[in-house]
DNA sequence: TGTCAGCCTGTAGAGTTTTACAGGGGGGGA
DNA sequence: TCCCCCCCTGTAAAACTCTACAGGCTGACA
């Protein structure tokens, strides 16, 4: 426990100097290695549809993530689902989590297996606008040493994966996040109503205000994102936190 | 350091066994209190907009509390901002921190002081859909003492943070996630190009289709997310991470 | 006192979406 | 084989958004 404490602690420093993907690999197998943890994948943000490819570190075996994304097996990864879904870690690959799973999904667990995927540990990392990195350890061990292995480690995982990402967030996309435009009230209030599906003839009567008056409010507002469409503004809206549902 | 392992274990336990907010202030004034660090606020859902009240558990100052909900400040706190756009936890208060601050916030700042809040640490934890959770541990102490303890417990509150929301979002909101619907790829596209600002007919020409056949998918896509507008259909699809921007 | 930002309103034509009607073809599972 | 889902298309009226024109009120701030 104390060893394993020192290694996250030298893991954390290590990170702060890795500037490629190469040395990001390397702090990263380090601290695992120290874990008892060779197999490991790091997918710095989750595909969700078709976005741009994420940053992947890992030492999985190159056939499988070869087999992977040619066959875009994230769209039905159950392990990525259950990512997205939970905040915590959590295991995968016991006879439960088989068991429960759709016939898809238990095919690529199958397929894995080929390549000596067998069971592991999942670190999910949500980010801000939905997107979610993962931290993957895996195994072909009997059951029972990797998950004793993991259980204690459990936590320290956690912060692995969590830090391996603040980091790749810091040092590979650059801290970005423009500030979204400040929205007047009444701005507010129109694209708010608007995204709820009201026309701007409805806002009008639930503001007590004329059409007219709900259009140029949805103008300036569409202005402020720069967008051209209500659409677009909605979207950029959604995704900055400016309104809700 | 290994007493404090052992109260978070315990903590974990604790959670586990919580079912009400007072339960829940109490296993976490359990183990701040064993760090030493009895003035904390759990933040459930940091309200973005006009969104429903979060959940907070808290021995902040009550007279903080009441003057921070009266003046709605969570529109312009500078720790908030900072939770919502850092993965990793920070420190807030030293004259570094205050002196980049803009006048409102920094006034906000004042006021608590005022109120005995100087100086904290404050874990953001972001769950999918962009709502960020806060832990904040907040002090009167002078710098060095408090700063030295947060720096050796910086890990430990960050799954403090991060155990207490996950166990918050399961008891209390239940697991809720309703499944977003299976989009054809068709209407997935329609979609995609519909939030990027262009017309039925833009997309008619992207897609080599008839122009009807773009509006026949949309309407699908609608009737599948159960929406009567585009901009309502846009707005599941982004939240539910089934297109982006 | 002037300037600026936010708020408010009107008209009118062009362009787009929405809705309802009606129809056909292909592939996969029960 | 039948049924369902997905894909595709057309017309036409009704509803709505978009754009460009033009104008007035208020409060904060220098």
């Amino acid at each position: 426990m104390q060893r394993a404490m020192q290694a996250f602690q030298d893991f954390v420093d290590q990170l702060d100097e890795a500037t490629t993907a190469a040395e990001l690999q390397q702090a990263i197998a380090r601290v695992l290695n120290e874990l008892q943890l060779p197999v490991f994948a790091y997918v710095g943000d989750a595909p969700v549809n078709d976005a741009s490819a994420p940053l992947i570190v890992a030492t999985y075996p190159a056939g499988w993530a070869a087999r992977y994304y040619e066959q875009a097996y994230h769209r039905f990864d159950a392990v990525l689902a259950s990512a997205t879904a939970r905040l915590l870690p959590f295991d995968w690959g016991s006879k439960d989590y088989l068991a429960q799973l759709d016939p898809v999904p238990r095919q690529i667990f199958h397929e894995a297996g080929e390549f000596g995927i067998k069971r592991g540990f999942t670190v999910p990392i949500h980010e801000g606008h939905g997107k979610v990195a993962t931290l993957n350890v895996a195994s072909d061990e009997a059951f029972r040493s990797f998950s004793k292995n993991i259980a204690e480690n459990r936590h320290l995982l956690h912060l692995i994966g969590v830090y391996t990402h603040a980091h790749v967030r810091h040092r590979f996309h650059g801290i970005a996040i423009p500030d979204a435009p400040r929205l007047s009230p009444r701005e507010h209030e129109c694209l708010q109503w608007a995204a709820r599906g009201k026309s701007s003839y409805d806002i009008s009567e639930i503001l007590g205000i004329s059409q007219r008056t709900v259009v140029f409010h949805i103008e300036n507002a569409k202005a402020k994102f720069k967008v051209r469409t209500l659409q677009q503004a909605i979207v950029e809206a959604v995704l900055s936190h400016t309104i809700g549902r």
